[in-house]
DNA sequence: ACCTGCATGTAATTAGTTACATGATTTT
DNA sequence: AAAATCATGTAACTAATTACATGCAGGT
């Protein structure tokens, strides 16, 4: 499962050009599956290659032509297999556990300026949905379920900060404060 | 921040071998920064090329002979620079959400499978870091910090799912059995 | 008999990120 | 005056995954 699969599968629900799909991304799958342009280009291209999408170019006024592209019926039938094949998986890489792991190795103030900075993208992010939440606009189930499992994970992990930060701030301190952990 | 500084950051611990490091990265790491045999042998040849471990050969009988790493002085102070370097950065990447996005393109059957698995997954995380929090013998706090986060994040997901599956599973079963739907 | 643990690695492939490259229009 | 929006892409690089390759010892 690849950028070129979720490509397919915005495309299913409309056609679009591949600065629409970034945007798509961007309000769907940031938080799940993040994507830029770079990928994004060469998955279409790709796709276009494959027979997957066809691509209609519009000529526009002072700007680059619209490449508006949109799903076949073998693209329909490829996403279909690729979503039921999907094993699933779900995997988190963070800097910011690797970071709390070894909070000892780093500086008060560095170690407060990485957990805040986490802390602010992530409540970010909750606005984000919140305001998605703001108008159920008859989304299909799995968008609401999607983002409702964004939404959980988020605040489970804000409050999980909030509540224990002390726990590696403390240690971290202790290291370049030992009169005080002494005291 | 790649898997050659979470080597080091191993090695800052104790001296270990490449099997050693994989087996760290299993109890430690994995919920939040997996990585094989494919990623540490080549990361700990890097590290040895560039100073920052040295390595003594053991020979042993019918084994392979065990390479024992350890970090330099010039390890410790790139360790200490990456690791505060590090821009907290926390990313997920996950093909089950994808699934769930697009729930109403997989068959009921399927779409439980994968839902069953996923939760299975997660529930035997978290059994395996109930069992490492049963023995808490002077762990640092930067590891009780990141243990307690993975719990709460994995608590949050299965809580959730539980509670939500619904709303997919019958998007799902609907596309199939639209007589139901209608009914 | 088979699987798990111990112990090493390489090679090919896949995939994604980052930076580069261009440029008008509209909003702040 | 600066930043964001619209709109395209490429090239170089980074990084990790997967499969391959070997082989004994001990447990089930």
């Amino acid at each position: 499962m690849d950028v070129k699969t979720l490509c397919l599968g915005v495309l299913s629900y409309q056609e679009a050009t591949g600065y629409d799909i970034k945007k798509y991304f961007e309000n769907a799958f940031s938080h799940f599956f993040p994507a830029g342009y770079g990928s994004i280009y060469p998955a279409l291209s790709q796709l276009l290659e494959n027979g997957h999408v066809t691509c209609t170019e519009q000529a526009q006024d002072k700007l680059p032509d619209k490449k508006i592209y949109r799903i076949t019926s073998s693209g329909q039938a490829h996403f279909k297999a690729a979503i039921a094949a999907g094993n699933g998986s779900h995997k988190v890489r963070s800097e910011f556990l690797v970071q709390a792991y070894f909070a000892e190795m780093i500086s008060p103030e560095r170690l407060k300026e990485v957990v805040d900075s986490r802390v602010a993208s992530w409540q970010a992010s909750l606005d984000a949905i919140s305001e998605h939440k703001a108008n159920p606009e008859g989304w299909p189930a799995g968008v609401l379920f999607s983002m409702g499992f964004g939404e959980a994970m988020l605040a489970a992990a804000t409050t999980y900060i909030r509540e224990n930060r002390h726990l590696i701030e403390g240690a971290s301190a202790a290291a370049s404060h030992p009169e005080k952990a002494a005291a």
